[in-house]
DNA sequence: GCCGTTTTCGGCCCGACTGTTTTCAGTCG
């Protein structure tokens, strides 16, 4: 059994349990455990063959014989029984805002309420407010819950949140007394999607503040709005919306209020815990000794009075960030050039001079232009004859462009049956070239499987990186099944890139699969694949992503200098 | 269920907002 699937058998345990009434402290062993092992590397079967399981930091004797049962049998008892004994209803009442265990297990009790449909019926008649401890408002709270769900209320792509929560803070700035605004948040943390926009403004007015903050013309609707926290949603460009917490706080505790609303939860408790030791407590107002406040005005204060080093936004996940010196993570500054993009040769919307121009203006030393190979039909990938054209006018864009280097790239892409798209002899006019599978068949049609296809790319030596390996996007298209292990393993041995690929519907490699390949000692690229000088600007998710895979700028191959760069590109062709 | 530089038992992060009550429980983050 792999350590995923134990993960998720435990995961799925400490659910069931929650929804079963297990007091918080038994559920939450087990997620504190699920989180550690996540960060234990080590293969959970060996450790239980040796014994060995409780040297995990989370895992006692419980959780241990928990494991051994799922190692030894493949099966949890106790999970067994759990799910025949949980209601099939109480996850669906749980899953509307508003509505918690005591309040779905109460209109069960009374009405019989057990789907959507039956908690609609309740709400529309009437009979829901009518049961005591209930009444309208909570009655309307909940048909709200339902509206939010029902038009789409899932998590938001990072790519779609933050630009809106930018333009938000910019109109927060002008509220009463603000002085500072910040978001916060998993947005903050740079995760690739998030369920909702987190803004701190330090103001001593915060209630006139918020007052305002819940007036703003794009306010749909008004959630909560007190001394020092509003709640609203707002409209999503795309259709639904989107719940928008402002936070007032004051300055001698706004670093305290970041961090405390940056989270993440666990790494909040992880802190506090820290605090307590140490006879002090923390919250979102300070790091108090008794009722004196130590500190709170900045992050860097509290972490160091704490003993810690600095632990940047997107490394605070609880997965044993604490316990190490934090790496000093790649920022976009640290990028020197955009090894993935296109132009109006294929699906591109802008000229390579007018790309080479984006990128000079962002201060780029280098960039590679990489439009679409002839299987690419529906992105007016280049034939052999049209690509030779394309190599003529890179080449005499390079020429006429000083200031920037010019990569003659291509995205060649890979076949169904692991075959590269353009011959050896193409790829080798090439400077730079990007390998990625746009065709996804699994059926007969495909000779072999992702995997297989993705390692024959890797081999290929004129296959600098792989280009957005797993090609899922975010919300619409599930990744395809790679063992990644494998992949990555083998992208480090022959000295192939796999790219973060930057596109706000991409983030692929994501987070984890990164830091997989940083593992195994790979090279990255982190690259927008950008359609249109605008979509340059989308570097910055990669870097987050980056950043939350713990990579620094040595392992990443667009974050060296242009004579370096070329080293590595010879450094795999000779390999 | 886990854990210990005060502890092998008795804790376990902490606060805001709302609604229904009449001093607080439920929910959320």
């Amino acid at each position: 059994m792999t350590n995923e699937a134990i993960i998720e058998m435990l995961e799925k345990l400490a659910d069931l349990m929650e929804l079963d009434g297990v007091e918080a402290f038994r559920v939450n062993s087990y997620r504190r455990a699920v989180r550690s092992i996540r960060d234990f590397k080590d293969d959970l079967t060996v450790l239980a063959n040796q014994n060995r399981l409780t040297e995990i930091p989370g895992v006692g004797k419980g959780i241990a014989g928990r494991i051994a049962e799922l190692v030894s049998t493949g099966r949890l008892a106790e999970l067994e029984t759990l799910e025949q004994k949980v209601p099939t209803w109480l996850p669906t009442l749980l899953a509307m805002p508003g509505l918690g265990p005591k309040k779905a297990a109460l209109i069960h009790e009374k009405l019989g309420v057990t789907d959507l449909a039956g908690l609609k019926t309740a709400i529309e008649s009437g009979k829901l407010a009518e049961i005591p401890g209930l009444g309208d408002a909570t009655a309307k709270k909940i048909a709200e819950g339902i509206q939010f769900i029902e038009s789409g209320g899932g998590r938001v792509p990072l790519g779609i949140a933050l630009p809106l929560a930018e333009a938000l803070a910019e109109r927060i700035r002008y509220l009463s007394g603000v002085r500072r605004v910040e978001i916060a948040g998993s947005l903050r943390r740079g995760k690739e999607t998030v369920a909702d926009i987190d803004i701190l403004c330090e103001t001593d007015q915060g209630e006139k503040a918020i007052k305002e903050f819940t007036s703003l013309s794009d306010v749909r609707r008004v959630l909560a709005a007190g001394e020092t926290k509003g709640s609203v949603t707002i409209k999503l460009p795309e259709g639904g919306e989107i719940q928008v917490d402002l936070r007032a706080i004051p300055t001698e505790s706004f670093g305290a209020g970041l961090m405390s609303f940056t989270g993440s939860k666990e790494h909040n408790i992880r802190l506090r815990e820290r605090a307590i030791a140490c006879k002090w407590s923390l919250n979102e107002y300070g790091l108090f000794e008794g009722t004196n406040r130590l500190v709170g005005e900045s992050e860097e204060a509290i972490y160091a009075k704490l003993g810690l080093p600095f632990v940047p936004p997107e490394l605070r996940e609880d997965r044993g960030e604490l316990d190490r010196l934090p790496a000093d993570l790649v920022s976009l500054d640290d990028i020197r050039g955009d090894l993935h993009m296109h132009t109006v040769a294929s699906d591109g919307r802008n000229s390579i001079e007018e790309m080479a121009a984006a990128a000079q203006m962002r201060g780029y030393e280098f960039i590679a232009i990489c439009d679409h190979s002839k299987s690419s039909t529906i992105a007016n990938g280049l034939s052999i004859e049209r690509m030779e054209q394309h190599i003529e006018g890179i080449r005499r864009v390079a020429r006429a462009k000083p200031g920037i280097h010019i990569l003659l790239g291509c995205e060649c892409d890979i076949l169904l049956d692991g075959q590269l798209d353009y011959p050896d002899e193409i790829l080798a006019k090439c400077d730079w070239v990007v390998a990625s599978a746009h065709a996804r068949a699994t059926g007969p049609a495909a000779k072999l499987n992702p995997t297989e296809r993705t390692l024959a790319a890797i081999e290929n030596r004129y296959v600098c990186a792989i280009g957005h390996p797993t090609g899922r996007l975010i919300n619409r298209r599930p990744p395809m099944e790679i063992d990644m292990p494998r992949v990555v393993a083998a992208a480090a041995k022959n000295g192939t890139c796999l790219e973060i690929n930057a596109s706000w519907q991409r983030l692929d490699l994501k987070d984890e699969h990164a830091q997989m390949a940083l593992a195994a000692g790979g090279t990255l690229t982190i690259n927008t694949d950008a359609h249109s000088t605008d979509q340059l600007d989308q570097m910055r998710l990669g870097i987050v992503t980056a950043r939350r895979a713990g990579a620094t700028k040595q392992s990443i191959a667009n974050c060296v200098n242009y004579n370096e760069l070329r080293k590595l590109i010879a450094r795999k062709r000779g390999a």
